[in-house]
DNA sequence: CCCGTCGTTATTTTT
DNA sequence: TAACGACGGG
């Protein structure tokens, strides 16, 4: 064993180190938050190979988002260099990879790009012309759950998904045009590799030889299709080859994807599916203190349909969580910004903090208060760079270049800046297009045409052609050759060599960088949105450069257009690298920390109706608690929650009731700060609190008030608690709030009738 | 083709 | 409230 490895394998515990040394049958690991998950996975894939024989390029590792990949891999090959030659991809980039080797079998170009939801919708209303865009919108929504269902237009139960009578047909159709473009959905990259292993046994027998491990990270939120993935890669041994040893990790309390088509169920019954599987479970957390996790835990265990786990704190007690209650939103930010800057005053970097909240739309009053207080943020995943008008135009370029039956990015730019060729006449050309039964080329097509059209339209796709021209001849053309991983042409030092070696050929001074700058030079592009930057005092052309700058890590060839626009799709979440060291506080989404974490943490918005989000029942329930148990667990050191009694929503303010959630996570969970509304007192004492209603002082029940924050309302109770005088305020509004009279004078009056 | 105005509609979204 | 899409007049 290397010295490196040796270190790596004393620096975990017992459970750990079994899950890293298992081997022999499936393994299940499920890994708490926290506890160590990440070094888990790339131990074992340093182990494997260093002590258990496998070749690196056996090992498949899938995860969900490239950043994990990434780390992953990184991390793996510290350990162990040879892991730079395991496959480590997101899942989607494993179909993208899988269906360029088998293209033909999949029916698909071999140079296909990935259509996004918005194209989706653009395909669907092609494919259904008598559909409305809100229908198409809804249609294309429900085809992509199809997919992550693995269902097919035939497919029986396709009626648990729509049960439009029209929804097959419109699916259907939209599978045909999909097909005629040569590209694919982000459905198609997990569910054409399915269907291609069941249908070609020697494509399966080919995978089953080549990975003999796979690994599954984040297992919970797997959906139907990728489990049917697993289950077509793994061989049980029947087909010549060994058997694939599977390992997938997990946790079943943090899936909080089911609206994406994940299934729980997947690693709910993984032991039933994979019969022998050994379950090991990893619950000593090393992130947070146990006050912290306590808190989690008393959430959570509210959720019935769960494995169950208790989380053993490795870090000590440290500091009870605050709840604080705030009157409104505005407060909200305020009252996080202050404790920002007051930590701030005593050192503590603004790195250290993160605001989470439920929906995108909150982030708002945090962005404008912190904006005002000078205190540097940045917002996680809103506004999607890639899905800017400029950017996607641009795009459309690079991918008509790849892919020339691309019908979405033909409409879309060769009217943009205006040639002259409208919708009519796009029509026409795609209509033609696709009456030829041997894929055309739109381009080819539009210059068949030309003769027909009218004088100015002919002047459009003239200069529409040529530009197309220019661009398609410049780049050298490279086969995108899968790299030759068998034992044999490894083993063959010579060809590795001589591959090596062709590489070198490409013209090492030119970046695709540069032929990303021609299009936006050539097509017209930079003066169109130059134009616009003008009227509307946008960055438009800022944001183009900013893409031209992203490909100069790119080969100035085919192949390396190819694998930028790769590189784009499958992964939108533009995270500036240059960014990543600054010291900012983090806004983000629940749902964008998972795998995060941070010191310093506020939960915000915890308001019925907010976060549980309304008319959540049963299992969304339970997926919302399970999101708020995301959230708490990526505290280290300490936790804050707030919860406002009003709140501005669409335009209208709301008196807001506390969420569920707080009154779950029970009355030792927090300290808590601000004035208790009436309905998490009675939740959370259960009561008691009714026995000594004695009239006292000038607060008599049925006195008539005015509050300052929350307008006219009338005492509804009134009595002494720990020597001192509470009361209930029915509001006009709605809410009921408690107060402790003493403590609101300067905000709390007696109103005449 | 461009621009203003009106009406509609508001989750979460690794890929 | 605000943001975005649809529509109609210049």
């Amino acid at each position: 064993m290397t010295e490196v490895l040796a270190h790596y394998l004393s620096l975990l515990n017992e459970q750990q180190k079994q899950a890293v040394e298992h081997s022999g049958s499936p393994l299940l690991i499920l890994a708490g938050a926290g506890s160590g998950k990440t070094r888990v996975i790339t131990t074992k894939i340093a182990y494997l190979i260093s002590e258990k024989g496998f070749k690196p390029w056996q090992i498949l590792a899938v995860t969900f988002t490239k950043k994990a990949a990434k780390e992953m891999q990184d991390r793996a090959v510290q350990m162990e260099g040879q892991a730079d030659q395991s496959m480590i991809r997101t899942f989607h980039s494993f179909g993208s990879w899988f269906l360029r080797k088998y293209y033909e079998e999949a029916g698909v170009a071999q140079n296909f790009t990935v259509y996004d939801d918005d194209d989706m919708v653009t395909l669907v209303s092609k494919a259904n012309p008598g559909l409305e865009h809100k229908q198409a919108t809804s249609a294309a929504h429900k085809i992509s759950l199809a997919k992550d269902y693995c269902l097919l237009p035939d497919s029986p139960g396709l009626a648990e998904i729509s049960s439009d009578p029209n929804f097959p047909d419109i699916y259907k159709n939209y599978q045909n045009r999909l097909r005629s473009t040569g590209n694919v959905d982000f459905g198609d990259l997990i569910m054409l590799p399915v269907l291609i292993l069941q249908k070609f046994p020697q494509v399966k027998a080919q995978m089953s030889y080549r990975f003999k491990v796979i690994m599954v990270d984040e297992y919970q939120d797997s959906n139907i299709a990728q489990f049917k993935l697993l289950r077509e890669l793994c061989s049980d041994g029947s087909d010549g080859n060994e058997p694939t040893y599977v390992c997938v990790v997990g946790d079943d309390d943090q899936s909080i994807y089911k609206f994406r088509g994940a299934e729980v169920q997947n690693i709910l019954n993984f032991q039933d599916e994979f019969p022998g599987t050994t379950l090991i479970k990893l619950e000593r957390n090393y992130r947070s203190t146990a006050k912290i996790l306590n808190c989690a835990d008393k959430v959570v265990s509210n959720n019935e349909d769960r494995l169950g786990k208790t989380l053993i704190a490795d870090r000590g007690e440290g500091k009870k969580p605050v709840l604080t209650f705030l009157p409104n939103q505005d407060l909200e930010a305020k009252f996080c910004a202050d404790l920002i800057l007051g930590a701030h005053a005593k050192g503590v970097p603004f790195n250290d903090w993160a605001i989470l909240y439920r929906t995108n739309a909150q982030s708002l009053s945090f962005e404008s208060e912190f904006l005002h207080q000078k205190i540097p943020y940045a917002v996680i995943g809103s506004l999607k760079f890639y899905e800017r008008e400029e950017i996607k135009d641009m795009l459309a370029f690079l991918s008509l270049c790849a892919n020339p039956r691309d019908e979405i990015s033909f409409r879309r730019i060769i009217n943009k800046p205006t040639r002259s060729l409208g919708e009519k006449t796009q029509d026409k050309i795609v209509e033609e297009f696709r009456k030829n039964e041997v894929p055309e080329n739109l381009i080819e097509v539009t210059r068949s045409l030309m003769p027909s059209m009218s004088k100015k339209a002919k002047e459009g796709a003239a200069q529409f052609i040529s530009i197309m021209d220019q661009l398609i001849g410049e780049l050298p053309y490279v086969e995108i050759q899968e790299e030759d991983l068998s034992e044999q042409a490894l083993a063959d030092e010579t060809k590795t060599a001589e591959q090596k070696s062709l590489q070198t050929k490409i013209d090492s001074s030119k970046h695709l960088s540069d032929f990303v700058q021609k299009i936006m030079e050539i097509t017209g592009l930079e003066e169109y949105h130059a134009a616009q930057d003008e009227i509307a005092k946008t960055q438009k052309v800022a944001n183009m450069q900013e893409l031209v700058n992203s490909a100069v890590l790119y080969e100035y060839s085919t192949k390396g257009l190819i694998e930028f626009i790769d590189h784009i799709e499958l992964d939108r979440t533009m995270e500036n690298e240059e960014d990543a060291g600054a010291d900012t506080v983090t806004l983000i989404t629940l749902h964008n920390t998972k795998g995060l974490e941070f010191p310093r943490v506020v939960i915000t918005g915890l308001e019925a109706g907010i976060f549980p989000r309304q008319d959540k029942s049963g299992s969304e329930l339970e997926e919302e608690r399970r999101l708020f148990y995301v959230g708490i667990t990526r505290a280290m050191d300490e936790l804050y929650i707030t919860s406002c009694s009003m709140r501005r929503l669409y335009g209208r303010t709301q008196m807001m009731e506390p969420s569920q959630f707080l009154a779950e996570a029970g009355s030792e969970s927090f300290k808590v700060l601000g004035s208790k509304p009436a309905s998490y007192e009675y939740k959370v004492a259960g009561s008691g609190l009714g026995n000594s209603l004695k009239p006292k002082g000038e607060w008599a029940v049925g006195t008539k008030i005015y509050h300052d924050d929350y307008g006219y309302g009338v005492v509804t109770k009134n009595f002494e608690r720990e020597g001192e005088m509470v009361i209930f305020v029915q509001f006009e509004s709605g809410g009921t709030k408690t107060f402790l009279p003493e403590y609101q004078k300067h905000s709390l009056m007696k109103v005449k009738d």
